[in-house]
RNA sequence: GUGGAUGUAGCUCAGGUGGUUAGAGUACCAGAUUGUGGCUCUGGGGGCCGUGGGUUCGAGUCCCAUCAUCCACCCCA
């Protein structure tokens, strides 16, 4: 072998791909239900984009970036997540001058410069959903809602919802002057990171997960406790909609999302069986990004869900995946001799509408017959040299091991009658 | 980036204190069955023992380094 693939990178094999579409599947069902339109941006984009819509003050953009220099001279990262990238293609192609607000949604790989460990992968994959030109509560609440209908059809349990109100940079304002009050005599108990955290970012000394910075932080004034008037009436808002669809949650003041541009509602989903990287999916309200980008000021929304740790969720909780597809019809020849009309047998089945292979490995009979088993088809057609002579072939159902004989020209139509048809 | 555990057939794993041609189960292929899968039996192919150094007459086994995987910190999906 020349190589083996790259770290934090994964091989989705036929029999996982299976339960990749499938998942895959029901989020684009419910994003059809919920009226939002996919939008498929590019693997890559302008570093830029990313320093100024992510926050060169968050890990991603200090160190996870998977960025190079491309033969142009240009400065280019692989896509770490899509939301960026997602206002960028809004405002380039003036989505902005259609018909508000405009509801998107996306799938595909992201890369992050991690170390790997359990839910964590180099290349991993999202599903997401962006609202762009909304500023009202009613949004936040849809798009909770969608995510949790989304888990639910996929028979997920015991997920945690976590939701808070960052409020707007107003509110930030007021509650980093009184962090910084309220932390600068106890400075010096704070981890090292914090200390660091301060002066650039004291909002996040509040969910830091060393025992002696949460223990300080208990006390601290939370994100809660400076909302002005309108941040507190869109965050009531946001749980009165909640409550009334019967939507659980619980209020976690110390949720800070780590991206700057975040505004008022941040949430975050947790589930309990994949290890020590819990999130399977967050998102929040963003109504500075679109400005930061370049645009208009303009409200926008948005999560994102995890692939890979919903999968790991679902086996964790013992929730069956569809398997790899199983061809509806296996052909097996007899004779070496009849190897052109099992060829021509084999495309008139798949041209009937059925699933079909046969051996190409020129085996035995006997050796096509437990490869036929192997593969999960459903039924095997069966040429011999005295069935052709009449214009026959066997057809044996693989679960029953019954055997019947049909003429060949009605072959896909019985077949299929036996499949769906009742009898 | 920091720390811990682990690397032996495709997969799951054996291989006391260094000592001949490195084993099992399973999977794969073939035969037993001259035109019929699953069960059973028999046989067969398949190993730079993660990689590179070192100690030794001799290393899968001991030492060092390195890489990878898993787990945790950090952060997040």
């Amino acid at each position: 072998m020349i190589t083996a693939r790259p770290r934090g990178t994964a091989d989705i094999l036929p029999e996982e791909a299976a339960g990749w579409r499938y998942v895959e599947d029901t989020f684009r069902t419910i994003c059809r239900e919920y009226c939002y339109e996919e939008i498929r941006p590019p693997i890559f984009e302008h570093t830029e984009l990313f320093e100024r819509g992510v926050g060169d003050t968050t890990d991603i953009v200090e160190k996870e970036m998977y960025t190079f220099r491309d033969k142009g001279d240009r400065s280019i990262t692989l896509r770490p997540e899509l939301t960026a990238p997602v206002v960028r293609a809004y405002l380039e192609n003036n989505l902005n001058a259609g018909p508000q607000p405009v509801k998107l949604y996306y799938t595909g790989p992201m890369f992050r410069y991690d170390k790997p460990q359990a839910g964590r992968f180099r290349q991993f994959h999202q599903l997401g959903a962006e609202v762009l030109g909304s500023p009202l509560p009613a949004v936040d609440a849809e798009l909770i809602a969608m995510i949790m209908k989304f888990y639910g059809r996929l028979g997920l349990k015991g997920l945690e919802l976590h939701i808070n109100s960052v409020g707007c940079p107003r509110c930030r304002s007021d509650l980093r002057e009184r962090l910084q009050q309220f932390l600068d005599p106890r400075l010096s108990s704070l981890c090292s990171n914090c200390r660091g955290r301060f002066l650039r970012n004291p909002l996040r000394i509040l969910d830091c997960k060393e025992k002696e910075c949460a223990d300080i932080s208990s006390g601290a004034p939370t994100t809660l406790d400076c909302l002005c008037p309108d941040c507190e009436s869109h965050f009531s808002s946001v749980k009165g909609y909640l409550d009334r669809l019967g939507i659980a949650y619980q209020v976690d003041s110390r949720l800070v999302r780590g991206l700057d541009y975040y505004t008022n509602t941040a949430f975050e989903v947790m589930s309990r069986d994949i290890g020590a990287q819990s999130s399977i999916g967050g998102g929040g309200r963003y109504d500075g990004l679109i400005e930061a980008v370049g645009g208009q000021p303009t409200p926008g929304v948005g999560f994102a869900l995890g692939v890979e740790r919903i999968l790991l969720t679902m086996k964790g909780q013992g929730i069956e995946l569809p398997g790899r597809d199983r061809p509806d019809v296996f052909v097996v020849n007899a004779d070496p001799d009849t190897e052109r009309e099992a060829f021509e047998i084999l495309f008139a089945l798949r041209k009937g509408g059925l699933s079909a292979d046969k051996d190409y490995l020129g085996r035995s009979m006997k050796a096509q017959m437990k490869y036929a088993g192997k593969t999960g088809c459903r039924f095997v057609v069966i040429l011999g040299g005295n069935e052709l002579k009449r214009g026959a072939a066997g057809v044996k159902d693989m679960a029953s091991g019954a055997q019947v004989e049909m003429t060949l020209n009605e072959l896909a139509g019985q077949i299929k009658k036996k499949m769906y048809g009742g009898e």
